[in-house]
Parts: C-alpha cells; structure tokens; sequence
RNA sequence: GGGAGUUUAGCUCAGCUGGUUCAGAGCAUCUGCCUUACAAGCAGAGGGUCACUGGUUCGAACCCAGUAAUUCCCA
C-alpha cells in the first residue's frame, strides 16, 4: 500500500463520522455504567456556526469521548433554543425587505412565518458540528419550542405564580415610539449627539433663593418629583430639606440628597424625573417619591403634563424653553455631547417608559443555587469566577421575564375587561380560575396577555427538559428513566459571559425542580477574539468561516488550533496559524504511521537500544498517563493537549523511534515492533478526544481489524507503574545525547561522522545509563571510560558527568576560555548563595529540612562543577 | 459609579503550599542541515527589571498595601 506523505483530511473525516453514526455509537440509552451526560448550550436555531461555537463544542466533544474510552455511557444531548429577540428582529427584518412590516400582520400570521424561516434556517447549525466531529446522541435533538419544553414553561410559569414567585410590577423599559414598543437592551444602540444642556433655575419656597439644575430634557421638568444634591456639597446643604416649585406648573417637591449626584457635572444638582429616566426611577424608589409620567406612548405630552398636551416631546422640548426663558429662569445654555439612545429598527430616539412586566423573585430561588456552589457541589473552572457567581447571588435582583414580543412561548395570563388576572395554562383553566374567584367570566370577555416570556425562561430548564419535560410537574420518584439516569450531568461548557443568565439560573431550576443539582463541573470557556484582540463578530466581518478552516486544515487540526493555548476563562486570540499548528501535528502522527508500516518484521533478538527504548517509553508513558489524568480532573485542557503533544512528538517519534528505528533496508525484531504497535494505539487512544479523525484512521491500518473495533469505542491504556529512576536516567542520556549533538554543531561536525566519547565520572563498572541509545542517537564509534582527559579532548560537563570528545585540535582557544570562565563565575557566584543561606542561623533553623538538605546538596553539585571547570580551563592552557 | 479579574520571553500561556540550578512550555525568531517517516521536517541556539513602588520574611514571580494599564460583569 502506498501511503501518501502528507495527510489529506477532507475523504478521511466524512468516512468515519458516517460510519460511527451507521454504527449508531454516539447513541445513548441508560444501562448498568457510570453516566456521563453533558447536554449542549443550545445555539439559535437559524444561527450558524461561529468561533465561539467552536472553541466550545470541541471542548465538550473532548469530554465526551474520553468519558466514552474510560468506559462511562456518554450521553451529549444536542439542540437549538428559538432565540426570541434575535430570531424575531431575522424574521422582522426579512419580512420588511419583502415590504411586509410586522404590524400588519395578526400575531398567528407572524408566528407563521417565523416557524417557516424556522425550519428552513433550522438546524443548518448542528449539520455544521458534525463536520467537527461532535459526537452527539442525535436522536435526543431538542429544541426549546417542542411543544413539550413549551409546556413545561407553562406549568413553571403557573407553578412559580401559585409559590408566589411570579408577580407583576413596574419597570422601566426602553420604548420606541415610533414601534411602539418596548426593545431590549441590545436592540437600542447608543450613538453621542450634539446637544444642548439648559440650565434651569428652580424657585425655592419661603425665599427669595433659586437652585439651578442643569438637564438636556427638559420637556421632562413637568415630571419632576425632587431636586437632589450631594450630602456633602458645600453649596447646597443649607438647602436640603427646602421645597422648590417647578417651573411653569409651580407643583411643589422637595430637595433631597444623595451620594449619587455628580458634584462635578451641570451644576451639582439633579432633577429627578421618576418616569422618564432609570437612574431617577431608583432615586424615586429610594426616597418613596412619586411618579408623575408626562410622556405618552406615542412620544406626545400625556395629561399629567398639564402643558402642551398632545404636542410631540421634541416641539414641546423648544417651547418649554422658550417659555421658561420667558418667565425669567432660563440660566444659560451649554453645547455639549451626549450619548443618545437610538431604536435599532426605527432609529427613533429611545424613551425610557415605566411599563407593567411579570417578574420572578429571585432570593428565594437563589439561596440554594449559592450554597450548592459555595459548598462545591458545582465546581466552577477557573475557580475565579466564584467571586462574580457569590457577588451576583447574594445581590440578585428579581428576574424580569416578560418580553413584548411575539416569537416564544406566550404568557400564561389572563385579563377580564377589568384588568383582574389569573394565571392558567389554557382559556378554559382561566375561566375556572376566575370562577373560583367568583367571576362569572365568558370566553369572549377573556383576553391572554401579550407578551412571551424571557429565552431564559425556557433554557434554564434544559438539563432537566431534554430528558422529562413534564418532571416540573411530577414528584422525582415520577421522574423518566432517562431524567434518573442521566441527571445530573457532569460538565457544561458554556461562556463566561452568560454565568448569570444561563448558569446560575439552571441550578436554581435543577435545585426547585429536581432537588439537586443539574450538574458537577461548569467549565468557562474564553472569547474567541481576533489578532487585534477585538471580538469576532459578523458586523466587523473579523470571523473566520470554520467550515472553511475545516477544509483547510482538517477538522483535527482546526480542533487542536482551538485548544493548543486556551486555558478555561482565559480569553483566545485566535489565529489562523495554531490551526497550522494543529494540521502539522496530524501530519507529523501520521508520517510515524507511514515509518511504522514500513518496517518489514523478522523473528529475531532486539537490539540494545531497542530494549532500552522500550523499557523507558513504557514508563515514560505511564508518567505521562498519570500527568494527562491529573490534568483533566482540574480541567486543564489545553496543558493535557500540549503534554500529549510533546509525549507525541518529542518523546514517541524524536526519541523513541529514532532509538529503535533500524537502519536503510533492515528489518525489525517483532519484539520491538509489537511493543512499538502497542505503543501507538496508546497515544492514539489518548489523543482520540483531541483529533478523533486521525487517530480512528490509523487505529485501522495499524493492525487488521475487526469490523466493529472502532476506536471510538475502545478504551483508555491500561495504566501501569511508572520507574521515576529510570525515567531520570533517561532524561541524563537525552541531555547527554543534546551535548554531543551541539558540540557537532559547534565544531561543524556532520551528524554523519561516528565519534570516540568518553566519560570520567563513570567507570566499566558503574556505566552510562541506556548507552546503547546513547550510542546509537549520538552516533559514536566508542564510550570509553577513563580516568584522566584524554589527549586532544574537549571537556563538557553534563550535570555532573564529565565527557569529552575528540577535537583534532581547539580552533579558538580564547572563545573556549571565556565561555568556562563565564560559566565558571557564574557557578562561584550561586555557591556563594548558597553558603551565605546555609551559613544563616535563621534560614537552618526556620526553613523545613528538606529545604536545608536540598541546598547542601546544591553546595556539594556547585562545588564539583567548580572543580571540574578549573580542571578545564588550566587544561586549555 | 459599584464589583471581579488580569499584567511573567516577540505572541499565547504554565509556574500548585513562599524554598529543586526557578525564571519555564508551545509558537515565532536565528544558525546549520533536502540525514531513506515527515522541509507541514531534523539538529542546535538566542531571547525576561516576573507592570511599578513600598512592606512582611532567613528567603518573594508567589503574601500584604498603594499606583498604573487593561478586560469583564452590574448600573
């Protein structure tokens, strides 16, 4: 068989991803192993894959199937989650560009259209992992609007109302006028715009003394409540406690003080406008003062304006101060730039507006979600991050979970013509309701409310739904099979930024609903950023396509570039090279592959080297297992991955099979070979999670095969005991092996040439550790053991072996000296150190013995090396 | 404005309980090699005021305080 020399990932990947999935082996079902359950951060049903996607699903995609290869039943739920804000803005945007504008179409027309952008867009996402690799249980697809997660959002909906935990209250929203309607936080974009602040000066009662504010609204003076000022501002505190008339109307409020207030900004004092701005809203709460809303829905003044009713907030925003000019108490006005914010879809100047929204009350909720990760019950990777998770617990705030919107699972709340509610899950469990109340309510006179609830309504449910929906509802002796056996899953992967609005939630839901937790471990992954260090975002046009870097580098290579360096938490400046990286590595595995399945097998005794090799790979590699072991039970991914990458590479292919590789046209005992196959399948199990393309390809043609010995499915090597003497011994002989590569490099010496080593600190009797890979990798025609410097030598030292190798005569004497002299002051300077630490009283007495004995020994090792230099350096003369 | 984090080689990061010759790894760079698996490679080398200032300690990259830069979350 002729193997290519470099590796062509592309037909490779789609064979075996097909084949595991004919073999159904990302299939789960509950049976009598450990579970292993991870269940996907749900991306948006109609987005497609983004970096960030991938950083995070290669490293749930690891978890798993190592979980797999150590014998665990792994179970990965995939699915999408509707996005209700973002697939809603798609569906709204892609309606308007067919000149069809949301409203004018009835609720159930626009449903429909979003379902059918659903499914056409749907799904595009998960085709997309696959190509990844992601071994996920496909059959267990969810996505978060089946109609069972729906009704398990309902019934948690009513069954959060009748604890008591569902309320309705006022909140201040972003409003849009013009939409006429309430935007999220994201659909407002915040531009700086020229404007004018006006200074303004307030009557104050009984006196003839005014106070001036300063504002850039002020149409919105008529909605005044309070005057505030900083406590400790020299100007103002004789006024605290005085009452002020507001302009024009002349309605009295009060002055009041706060550490709020910016002493620096306008004039060091605030109007207060509890309608009309958030900051002041809290400041109204804080000091119980009233609201007076003069700003309609349509933007025109409301009533309790008194003034200019009917007129738009803009006009009225000249009049007023024409009119207050008027009356004498126009200050000044000031050009300035502020930031305004602007409608997304309508670019109208956004209002904040006071607005009746369902809530969720949180502390309750939250106090077991706290504890559960205080007493690590949940592990957080990196641990940091438990600061932000303790500080957001036990600050929470309630949980607004009404969103005006139409894409999601509507409100399960019904209004009688005079506005009383009841929460139901259908109209006719509504009018029982209100008959129970007392009501005599027809259907007609029923109407539901508006709004859906929060995307996070429903995803915080996702560990517990995907597997029993209807569990919110049952006694957990009721739960599925499934819901038992796979609950709770071990690690979610997930991003940083969403610790809050997904995390903390899940665990609230998992303890409420299932009396436990929903998982063990939750592993933060970074922001995936550019070179510039900007986040990745369609807008900039700065995000790789990864299919395309798929195709480029091979799904392994692009899996390796994601992890090579991206420690939990720490944020990825990615860069197309890692995956470079990453594509060179299979490479590199695969040119061992095509070395190994080149050698012709004889029955013959192995060479010196050959055992040596092998009996120090053997331990060097149960070393290793236990290192990557270790690793991965802190969650340290990415320094698992480069350990197997130098195990790999360094270790296995630079040092082992050079050690037992036979030479041009020579066979190899079967011995050797066999312990070199088997060698091979170990790394190739172990690095399966990380490349599992390759690694299943070659696990094929390494050995004849079964049909179903699958990788995949295999297990993790058999660990045995590591010999750490032997693996000391072995690292001395690398080193040894370096110094004799060097000197070549130095002398200009071809690799070629076989040289005469020989060694002093040694005897016959007491010899180099592995000479015979010594021998072999250092290419020498002898080791000698000897007494004295043999004539026309070069020393080196070697720790604390003194070699020396031929040299017919030193080229450059002087540039020899300097550099003994160099290392010789060098090592004069550290054992001085080290007596003045050893002959410190303080230091003996206080630090541990083993510290003590470790510098004696230092003293000793410098002593020698000292001694040995100056040998040197006088023999140079 | 409140809170949390980060700062170590050109880049990305390790450095665990303060003590191994402790200042490390990978990549990048430089030098020499087309050495019969691999130039997507091999061999070797250089590269650091551990952000700054002070403190604690026999001893600080590590602990404490302050300063600066920077990132994130909440407002």
């Amino acid at each position: 068989m002729e193997i290519p020399k470099q590796y062509n990932p592309a037909s490779i990947e789609d064979k075996w991803y097909s084949t595991w999935m004919e073999k159904g082996l990302f299939r789960s079902v509950p049976d009598g192993r450990e579970s292993f359950t991870v269940v996907i951060p749900p991306p948006n049903v109609t987005g497609v894959l983004h970096m960030g996607h991938m950083l995070n699903n290669t490293i749930q995609d690891v978890l798993v199937r190592r979980a797999r290869l150590q014998g665990k039943n792994a179970c990965w739920v995939p699915g999408t989650d509707h996005a209700s804000i973002a697939t809603e803005a798609k569906v709204v945007n892609k309606l308007h560009e067919q000149g069809i504008e949301k409203n004018s179409l009835s609720r159930e027309e626009f449903l429909k259209h979003a379902w059918e952008w659903t499914d056409k867009h749907g799904g595009i996402i998960l085709e997309q992992l696959k190509k990844l690799g992601a071994s996920c249980d496909w059959e267990r697809t969810k996505f978060t609007m089946d109609d069972d997660m729906n009704r398990a959002v309902t019934n948690v909906f009513i069954d959060l109302y009748k604890k008591g935990l569902v309320y309705r209250g006022v909140r201040m929203v972003n409003w849009d006028p013009k939409a006429q309607t309430a935007l999220s936080d994201e659909e407002v974009i915040y531009r700086e715009t020229p404007s004018r602040l006006f200074h303004v000066r307030y009557q104050i009662k009984d006196s003839d003394q005014t106070i001036t504010i300063a504002t850039t609204r002020p149409e919105t003076i008529l909605g005044d409540t309070a005057i505030c000022v900083h406590p400790e501002d020299e100007r103002y505190t004789s006024l605290i406690g005085k009452t002020v008339f507001v302009p024009l109307v002349n309605r009295e409020i009060p002055i009041i003080a706060d550490e709020y207030v910016d002493r620096e900004f306008g004039t060091g004092a605030l109007k207060v406008t509890p309608a009309h701005d958030v900051n002041d809203y809290n400041l109204g709460i804080k000091y119980n003062l009233p609201v007076v809303d003069v700003i309609a829905s349509d933007g025109t003044m409301s009533a309790a304006a008194q003034l200019y009713i009917g007129r738009d907030r803009f006009d009225v925003r000249k009049q007023i101060v024409k009119d207050i000019d008027a009356a004498g108490q126009l200050d000044k006005i000031e050009d300035i730039k502020n930031n305004v914010g602007y409608s997304e879809r309508t670019d109208a100047v956004i209002e904040p507006r006071l607005s009746m929204q369902w809530f969720v009350k949180m502390e309750v909720l939250a106090k077991p979600a706290l504890d559960v990760v205080n007493e690590g019950k949940v592990k957080l990777h990196p641990a940091k991050f438990i600061n932000t998770y303790k500080y957001w617990m036990e600050n929470v705030k309630d949980w607004c979970i009404s969103r005006q919107l139409w894409w999601g699972q509507r409100i399960p709340a019904w209004y009688d013509n005079t506005g009383d509610v009841v929460v139901a899950a259908n109209l006719e469990g509504a009018m029982a309701e209100f008959a129970a109340k007392g009501k005599n309510v027809t259907a007609a006179e029923i109407r539901q409310d508006e709004d859906v609830v929060d995307t996070w309504f429903s995803s915080w449910l996702w560990p517990i739904t995907v597997f029993d929906a209807d569990a919110v509802i049952k006694n957990p002796a009721d739960f599925n099979a499934d819901l038992k056996y796979y609950y709770p899953t071990k690690d979610l992967v997930t991003a940083p930024e969403i610790l809050f609005f997904w995390v903390a939630r899940m665990i609230m839901a998992g303890m409420e609903y299932c009396g436990d937790i929903p998982f063990s471990n939750v592993y933060l992954t970074g922001i995936v950023r550019d070179k510039q260090g900007r986040k990745m975002s369609k807008s900039l046009g700065n995000s790789p396509d990864p299919i395309e870097l798929i195709e480029k580098f091979g799904a392994d290579g692009v899996r390796l570039g994601m992890l090579l360096t991206s420690p939990a938490g720490n944020d990825l400046p990615f860069d197309e090279s890692m995956c470079e990286q990453g594509r060179n590595f299979s490479n590199k595995i695969w040119n061992a592959f095509r070395l190994v399945k080149g050698w012709t097998v004889e029955d013959k005794e192995p060479t010196q080297a050959s055992r040596e090799a092998t009996a120090w790979f053997g331990s060097h590699l149960a070393a290793t297992i236990a290192e990557v072991d270790d690793l991965f039970s802190k969650y340290r991914i990415s320094e698992a991955l480069m350990t197997l990458y130098k195990l790999t590479w360094d270790d296995f292919c630079a040092w082992y099979l050079e050690a037992v590789k036979p030479g041009f046209e020579q066979s190899i005992d079967r011995e050797t070979f066999e312990a070199t196959i088997g060698y091979f399948e170990d790394l190739l199990r172990l690095l399966h999670p990380f490349i599992p393309f390759i690694s299943e390809e070659i696990w094929q043609y390494l050995r004849e095969r079964e049909d179903d010995n699958l990788l995949i499915v295999n297990h993790m090597p058999k660990t045995v005991a590591a010999d750490a003497k032997l693996n000391a011994e072995f690292d001395l002989i690398r080193e040894v092996i370096a110094a004799v590569r060097a000197f070549r490099n130095d002398k200009g010496l071809s690799p070629k040439e076989a040289l005469r080593l020989s060694c002093k600190s040694r005897s016959a009797s007491n010899q180099l550790p592995f000479d015979a890979v010594l021998f072999k990798l250092a290419n020498l025609e002898a080791i000698d053991y000897v007494s004295e410097k043999p004539e026309g030598t070069l020393a080196m030292l070697v720790r604390t072996e003194e070699i020396f190798l031929p040299v017919g005569e030193i080229s450059d004497p002087e540039a020899e000296r300097e550099k003994l002299q160099k290392e010789l002051t060098y090592t004069e300077g550290f054992l001085t150190s080290v007596e003045k630490k050893l002959s410190n009283e303080r230091f003996v007495s206080n630090a541990k013995p083993e510290v003590v004995a470790m510098e004696q020994k230092k003293m000793q090792d410098a002593v020698q090396r000292i001694k040995v230099l100056k040998e040197q350096l006088e023999a140079l003369v």
